[in-house]
DNA sequence: TAGTGGTCTAGACCACATA
DNA sequence: ATGTGGTCTAGACCACTAT
């Protein structure tokens, strides 16, 4: 039936990534169960759970049994990305997370930013700077570039509820991200943002996301060297992790 | 039957994982066959395909179609990890990778050292610092210590023709790790070590690996900050990358 | 030709949630 | 009581590899 060699537990779980791609289904929403996949599309029950499962260990659902599978929101999408969003983390650590917005607007890409996205230097980007705080102190600065035709109402947003991150991912499940972590001398203007020592070192993760196989956001993050790290964890899926358990 | 409520595939799992930690079955050994397993311990196929199909995922097995399933080697082990060894980094990069070991031999745990490992400070470790050069450029700087009894000839290991990443994994399969990157002011010695400027900052990375639920190697891998940065991609499995494509 | 892994079916029993 | 996901069975067909 359909098109062959294309293995149907495949093609269910490409119809449904495309449902939340396009936002068909959004965070939360219910999946349909195995048996409604079964009468919908005449497959056994066993690829309709194959097609879930998998698309539950790549982080697009969440499935709770005796109860239903559901789309996952950002944060659970996050341990597939394995990158991590900074307010998430300082939650994590049961901080406090605070957010200043410095400076906002449109402005024109530079030559690393063009080449992230895939544009001409000069192009024009909506823009936000804002400056992360866990309890109180500064941690992180975020310098943020966004494809303007994706987040139309990025540049005039106040961010007094939400972060820049959050919003993004509110408009489209982030789907693919590179990252490149860096030690460099601070800049004067991240030095004091950021209440750093004259010659302290500065840690620079810049990172860009795709939406739909596009280049959407390119971001550089400023961190104080002498106050952030980045610390990864990594264990084969099902294996149960020998180290303390940081379990929030 | 034996006990329940540990699901059958999970017990093959087990079972293999068992033989290859122990060295019973060594990399590139024939795993048997979902045949085989059927008649040894009266699964069906399906749970014996289910439980072949997870190792191989989790970069236990690697298996060819119409051929078999074999024990994977360190190599294929460390996508699971998503930790790089330097001198795969370096290879991948069509580069030429060189060691010096400046020093060798057992020294006393630090208690950084100590806590990492479960030890007391002054315990004796064995102990290995390197420079690793790309085309002749010292890029990273390595000091590692591991558990005496877990590798017995480490420190008088000359690694003329090996690491001492690949030295440890060829002894077991590193099943678990943990890593935090930081920016530093460099120290003087790895300053001299790396050829680094005066007021460079250093990019440094510690590095914990486990092997059967117990930390047995902790490293300091020091990098110039001019010179080094930690790139990662990150998609869901099964996802075709958008990013250009640095296919090795 | 025989063996392998890849996929698929049409049933089944279970523990658990919700109602 | 019903629906859900988690697991399992005993078959099956296929493409591929090795001999």
């Amino acid at each position: 039936m359909s098109a062959r060699s294309v293995p149907r537990y495949q093609q269910l779980k490409t119809l449904i990534i495309e449902q939340i791609s396009s936002g068909e289904l959004k965070p939360a929403d219910r999946v349909p169960s195995e048996n409604e996949l079964v009468d919908a599309t005449g497959v056994s029950r066993m690829t309709a759970n194959r097609a879930l499962k998998e698309l539950n260990e790549e982080g697009y659902v969440e499935r709770i049994a005796g109860v239903g599978t559901f789309v996952a929101d950002f944060r659970a999408a996050s341990h597939v990305l394995e990158v991590r969003n900074i307010a998430d983390e300082i939650a994590a650590r049961g901080h406090t997370h605070t957010l200043r917005i410095t400076a906002r607007g449109v402005r024109r890409a530079d030559e690393e930013t063009a080449a992230a996205l895939d544009l001409e230097p000069g192009d024009e980007l909506s823009f936000v700077r804002a400056i992360h705080a866990e309890n109180g102190i500064p941690i992180q600065r975020e310098d943020r570039f966004v494809l303007r035709d994706f987040a139309p109402g990025f540049a005039d947003e106040r961010f007094s509820d939400t972060t820049p991150s959050a919003y993004l991912s509110a408009i489209a499940p982030l789907q693919e991200a590179e990252q490149s972590v860096r030690a460099i001398a601070v800049p004067g203007d991240v030095r004091r943002d950021l209440d750093m020592e004259r010659d302290e070192p500065c840690l620079l993760v810049t990172r860009r996301t795709w939406v739909r196989r596009r280049p959407v956001t390119f971001a550089r993050l400023y961190h104080p060297g002498s106050r952030y790290e980045l610390a990864g964890h990594y264990a084969p899926p099902g294996y149960a992790r020998a180290a303390e358990g940081k379990t929030t």
